[in-house]
DNA sequence: CCCTAGTCGAGAATGATTATCATTTCAATT
DNA sequence: AATTGAAATGATAATCATTCTCGACTAGGG
């Protein structure tokens, strides 16, 4: 059994062949997927799980903790695998990129700002955007060749 | 020419009679809604503006910067008048009431975190979660109402 | 008043997500 | 290995928010 069947296990969720497939494309791309796109990647080539099987296996990952959501194009959901516990994003918005922040120094002024406000602080959400070293790198050399 | 009409003309919208409606109805809210949601209160009485009007209007104002976004339930989107301009949103829980933070404090985070990373920062959004003063103290009254 | 770009809106179309439900697979037990 | 009840799958239909179409209507400058 590998390394994505028993995570998917130890999270309550049987390792079928679907699934694990699901959870495999997922781990693979390292960037927010829609349903719909990783169901188009499962089944170019070779038939793979179902539709409908895809959108369960997302959503069971998201609800378990294994994966989060990120909002895509116009009003879809994509989702990534990602570590489970607190953290924040840095977010290419050239090519999609996710990093993880694990260390979380915002709490501090969530708790401020709720307080000050009357509020029972319950959670917060932070994500930072911007274009990483590849895509910025890329735009530099683009201006560049134009301007020579 | 009322406030909300010189709004909406000053962002170069028509101040016609069913944007304004659709704008002021958005105000009167003061948290967020859906298109579906607006429509319907627009129209239960007295007729209203067509539903494709409002989709229409509340996107022109969110392209304006007069107006955010915010995921509803599902995969659906609501709306609410914003100050244009950075700032940060304190989000009830209980009853989606929604304040405004001004002051960012957390730019210097996210810059770091960009740079220490490799990214060109480009902005950051952040929000907190919690429960309202109204909407805690009912909980506690409850509670103690449950005890009692 | 006239003209024209900008708006409206009723209804059709789109397309992502969800629900159905008959069939298949799992995994634990005889 | 055979049995079995629960969980999972997938082809298909159903939902339903959002977008399109396009003919009719308006605002507002000249
Ligand atoms: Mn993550
Ligand atoms: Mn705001
Ligand atoms: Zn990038
Ligand atoms: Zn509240």
């Amino acid at each position: 059994m590998n390394e994505i069947a028993s995570m998917l296990a130890e999270a309550g969720l049987r390792p079928t062949r679907q699934r694990t497939a699901v959870a495999e494309a997922l781990a693979r791309s390292g960037r927010p997927v829609t349903a719909q796109a990783l169901h188009a990647r499962l089944t170019r080539s070779r038939p793979g799980p179902g539709l409908a099987t895809v959108y369960r296996t997302v959503q069971a990952l998201a609800e378990a903790g294994l994966a989060r959501t990120f909002p895509a194009g116009d009003g879809e959901l994509a989702y990534k695998l990602c570590d489970p516990g607190h953290h924040h994003h840095l977010i290419c918005e050239g090519c999609g990129l996710v990093i993880e922040i694990p260390s979380c120094e915002v709490e501090p002024w969530a708790a401020r700002a709720a307080r000050r406000r009357g509020f029972a602080l319950s959670s917060h959400q932070a994500e930072v955007f911007g274009l990483c070293a590849d895509c910025s790198g890329q735009a530099r050399g683009r201006r560049s060749a134009a301007r020579a």
